[in-house]
DNA sequence: GAATTTTTCCGTATTTTATCCGGTGGAAAC
DNA sequence: GTTTCCACCGGATAAAATACGGAAAAATTC
């Protein structure tokens, strides 16, 4: 597996704002032939640089309005709560995002639903219903500031 | 502005995992041709469904290995600390994500760094010495679980 | 430092894909 | 029953992606 450069750098700038456009343009963007253009991308790709595509929805339409942090704190007396809560995790589609911490809590998950009706059924009949989750903490967004904020390359 | 149908939200679906798949290709999975296909993609876009399209990258191959969660409380005495800490935020490259919550804190901030060290000096040059910023607690990620989870559509 | 190997790049030809356009069928409105 | 509207289709055209041979540049070797 290459090293990447500036090149490459440049053009997954672009694709992670501009993920559909067409290799002509692109190559035009960055100063090289089509054919060119096209080799770094496969390659890019081929090397794990470039993970995938995807298209960019907007949540409020598609009726997820409420977007909701939870602090999810496990009872660390079994070995393996961490495992088990990181399977159950992966498998509920209303997690976007779940990690893992250093600090006062074990996991942050990220979920995306329609309101707080939603929301209720989720924490009661998913997370709470977890083994080992001890105790969750909620926040609910009131304004996304900043949303989906590119990798400064 | 129309309406979402059940064959919207599979174009929607479908998109959201493989942003740059061919108009045909995606045409003979949802069973419709592809100038049908084509129409409804473009209305999806025209009406806001979709927003854009992304390249997903790997950010450790791209020397971003460290993924930080803060949480940020705010001096309120100042009228506007929100509008301007809403602001600097926007301009700030590392900021991934932004999002004033209710709870405990006033915002909560997700960034990637490239280390420890990087980070360090983030916070000090960047989000300490925006006005207002009160207190930070600092949830540097062990594990990512989970990362990019889709809608649920 | 010259020769060789490797990599990156280009242009052309071919295939694939997207788009334009006229027309069809079905559902709702009049 | 006719008209209107909408989503869809198929064929024609335009555009883009890909394959391929070979040239230039860079890195490697001797």
């Amino acid at each position: 597996m290459t090293e990447i450069d500036k090149i490459d750098r440049r053009i997954l700038g672009i694709l992670q704002v501009e993920g559909r456009i067409a290799n002509n343009e692109l190559a035009e963007r960055i100063g090289l032939s089509p054919t060119a253009t096209s080799d770094r991308l496969k390659r890019l790709q081929k090397d794990g640089y470039i993970v995938g595509f995807g298209a960019r929805l907007d949540p409020h339409r598609l009726g997820f309005g409420l977007l909701v942090f939870i602090e999810v704190l496990l009872d660390k007396t079994t070995p393996d709560v961490f495992d088990d809560f990181a399977k159950a995790v992966q498998r509920a589609p209303e997690v976007l995002e779940c990690h893992m911490v250093a600090g006062g809590f074990d996991y942050l998950i990220k979920t995306r639903l329609a309101d707080m009706t939603t929301y209720r059924r989720f924490l009661g009949d998913v997370l709470l219903s977890l083994p080992g989750v001890k105790e969750t903490r909620t926040y609910a967004v009131m304004e996304e500031v900043k949303n989906d904020g590119p990798l400064p390359l």
